[in-house]
This record gives structure tokens, sequence and C-alpha cells, in this order.
DNA sequence: CCTCTAATTTGACATCTATCTATGCAGGGT
DNA sequence: ACCCTGCATAGATAGATGTCAAATTAGAGG
């Protein structure tokens, strides 16, 4: 397996919210996103792995932080890594994950807003 | 029913993810939020009302814009509704639905990154 | 009061998903 | 060569979710 970026292919981008329509394929893609965040263990996992040390974290780290076993564990990482969010890499016995700043980044514009109206 | 500002008990709020560990509690919290938006349609909802004209969306346009039922489309306004995102407001015949900026916002705080290690 | 339309609620159903156990694979050490 | 440990995959299952049809509520207007 690849532990390493998923293709995915991630089409138009970064267009806020609150700007001009969403056709249905980026609509689909940024769920896909969304869908990998949308779990309490995952957001932890991400959290973790974006606020480590070094800015990358060991999945035996990980693995023991919760009360679920490796292949759940393991099953996030895959999602978060499919989703675009994480990257592995296998080094010796252990594998390190790390963030992908732009990915993070592209979401925190999706939500960004138009300037108030003036006073 | 209310159609007004849901009560989400927001507890803690807006440290971005690459800051301090989320407890189990502000994961569940936040994982409601992106598991509304972890739907195709719900996003293109969302878009919707946060880009229409006056800052507001008529559910009887968000509803012809898509190939869904009218039921349908109510069920995914409710999911935003009580993730805190949108709000309705009924106006005689029709409702009316409006983003939460707040909600918006305390999201793009979530994803800014740490500023890179200077040259 | 009756009817028509807009929107929500309810109930049913097919699909998806989070989790587990069991298994497989890769590296390190003896 | 062997085993042991770390991690991923495969298969199974209980529970969550998106969708629709049918029924319900809210308001406008005869």
């Amino acid at each position: 397996m690849s532990l390493g970026i998923e293709d995915v292919t991630a089409p138009a981008c970064c267009a806020p919210l609150s700007g001009p329509p969403l056709d249905a394929d980026e609509a689909a893609e940024l769920a896909k996103v969304f869908k990998s965040l949308a779990d309490p263990v995952r957001l932890r996992l991400l959290n973790m792995i974006a606020a480590a040390e070094g800015g990358e974290a060991c999945v035996c780290d990980l693995t023991g932080a919760f009360d679920l076993t490796a292949p759940t564990i393991s099953h996030h990482l895959k999602v978060l890594r499919q989703a675009g969010l994480i990257e592995g890499e296998r080094r010796g016995t252990w594998v390190y994950y790390r963030a992908i700043p732009a990915a993070l980044t592209r979401l925190s514009g999706l939500f960004t807003l138009p300037a108030p109206a003036p006073a």
C-alpha cells in the first residue's frame, strides 16, 4: 500500500462558501473531505497529528490514546489520508503521519465571509 | 417547531486544530458540525444560502434547485440548523434561511496554521 | 369554513459506516 | 531461520443516514 499523498484529484478549489455556486462535482469532492472530519475520533487524530512535536505523530502513539483497537485507528487514518488531509511515511518499524498544510488552509478559506456592511 | 437558532450549547470554541488537544466532548460537538457538512446537497444548500442576495434564501427557491423531494430538502435544512450553521424564519407563507456568520468564522479559525518556521 | 399551497414531520427502506475479530505483511532482533 | 512487534487489510455486524411517500401543520384567500 501507499501511505503517501492520495490522488484526490481535487478540482476547483478555494472559493468561499459565500461565493459562487458549487456545482455537483465540487460539492461531492468537498463532502468527502468533511465526511472525513465528521467523526470525533478522526477529529482528535487530526488534532494530535497537526499539533504534534516536529509536525508528525507516530501511529504507535495515536493508537494508545483511544479505547479502540489498532485496526479501527488504522481505518480512521486511512479515511483522513484518502481525504487528502494527512500523509503517512514508514520509517523502519514505525509509521508517522503528518498534516498537509495546503488542505487545512483551503478549508480555512472556505469559511471566510465577505466584509460586513460598514456603518 | 422552532426554525430559529438551535440550542447547540457549543462549549469551548475556536482553538485551531493545530492547537491544544481536543477532549472527547469538544470533538463530538465539532463532529456534529462536520457531519452536517458531509453531504453534497447540504454543502450546496449552505452555499446557496450564504451567497444569496440579502443574506437569506427562500426554501421555495432551494427546493427547486435539486432533483429531490421537498421533505428531503427540509430534512437537510434541519440538519444544518441543528448544527448551528443556519437559522430560519417564517414570514407569511414562506420560510427563509440565513447563515450564522459566527459559526462559519469559527470553522475558518479551526483550520488556521501556525506561521511556518522563518528562514 | 373550506381549499389551496408551502413546509415540516413521520415511517419505511436501502445504503453506508464504525467497530470488532481474524488474518496478512514488513522490519528488527536473536 | 525464526519469532515478535507494528501496522494494514478482509470480512462480519450493529447502528446511523439519505431518500421517498404519506400524513400533518401553518398561513393566505375565497
